[in-house]
DNA sequence: CCCAGAACTAGAACCGGTTACAGTTCTGCC
DNA sequence: GGCAGAACTGTAACCGGTTCTAGTTCTGGG
């Protein structure tokens, strides 16, 4: 029910939500969390309101769907062109603030997808453990073949913490994009220098 | 506006926002952030709704003020008994452990007060910021003397996301409290046993 | 083709956060 | 004491997420 397609759905289902969850990136691109209003969502994308509460619990999920879209999309682009950069900790940085980056690029939907994200719904707890195996997998790439396996999976685990702590500064205004990016550089030479 | 007492404040006016938060946790600790109602808070404490939209700028800046609060009383308290352990790593757990404790005691609280923190109002930002700072000096506690500031602090910092994002995931039910505080160690002890 | 049941639609209704407003009470100042 | 203005009260209204319902359309099995 997350998003992984196929899910025996009707070609028409499947190209029902698939329309509400392009209309909820385009209404939140355009206005943030406040301008995804499930009424409109449901207007744009040609459905009944009833019928989206069908596909989604609620507005949450469907902008934690719509996230995990994305951050799926991001898996496929990083897949194309791996990582940059000297040591582990640059090129594990690299990758995050890649995926940082695009993010940047939509700061209202970003915003919105990341508060969607921190709310206890079950099904948005689901899109949210999705959504971190793919940061996990994609942070995978970017340590040698010989780095410990056990040690890289923590390293990677506190990494997405920081990650996902620091976006959730920057979208609520704590800090700026620039400091959360540096938070996460610090915090992974701190973890990761000692093993170059 | 946060909380920092005596802001030109009327003794009476200190009483009614004494009375608002102390109607704010006890709603939250009975059933959550769904059960903190602002007419229900309004009623409990005595004042007008239109009185506490003077207090905060609404539910969520009235729960994080709670937050405030409860993150000073911590304070206190670990100033009273200092962290134990052995290592510093050790010592830094334990305190993080130690206020996870006392929001493990009232889950519900809990769940509406990080619930709350983690939307954009900017007077929650200020909130937020206060809490942080609360955790920050808190943590510097564990340290010895002799530990170089600046490093102390990037860990901190770093430690700081960590157990923000395990208290996200606790209350949120991604993972379980032991999780969250597993986490937490492994990461304090990535980061600092390479300095014992 | 036909039917039962699931899915979908339009629209009203419910609920709680937030805002607006008219009237009352408090506060500081003369 | 008396006054102006700020603060407070009670209540109604607004708005948008969510739920409910009655009627319609689609889908798969016989």
């Amino acid at each position: 029910m997350t998003e992984t397609a196929g899910d025996q759905l009707t070609k028409s289902q499947a190209a029902r939500r698939e329309r509400a969850i392009r209309a909820a990136l385009e209404l939140g691109a355009e206005g943030g969390y406040d301008a995804v209003q499930m009424r409109d969502v449901a207007h744009r994308a040609d459905i009944a309101l009833g019928t989206l509460y069908r596909y989604f619990s609620g507005k949450d999920h469907l902008l934690a769907a719509a996230l995990v879209e994305w951050a799926t999309d991001l898996e496929q682009r990083v897949n194309v062109r791996p990582p940059k950069g000297e040591s582990t900790a640059d090129r594990v940085v690299d990758i995050l603030r890649r995926a940082t980056r695009a993010m940047e690029k939509e700061p209202l939907l970003s915003s919105a997808v990341v508060r969607a994200l921190s709310t206890g719904d079950p099904q948005v707890s689901q899109c949210q453990e999705d959504v971190s195996s793919v940061m996990f997998r994609i942070q995978a790439r970017a340590y040698p073949d010989d780095f410990p396996a056990a040690v890289r999976d923590r390293i990677s685990r506190a990494l997405g913490h920081v990650w996902f702590s620091s976006l959730m500064g920057w979208v609520n205004g704590w800090v700026g994009i620039g400091e959360a990016g540096d938070e996460l550089a610090s915090a992974a030479h701190l973890m990761l220098d000692q093993y170059e």
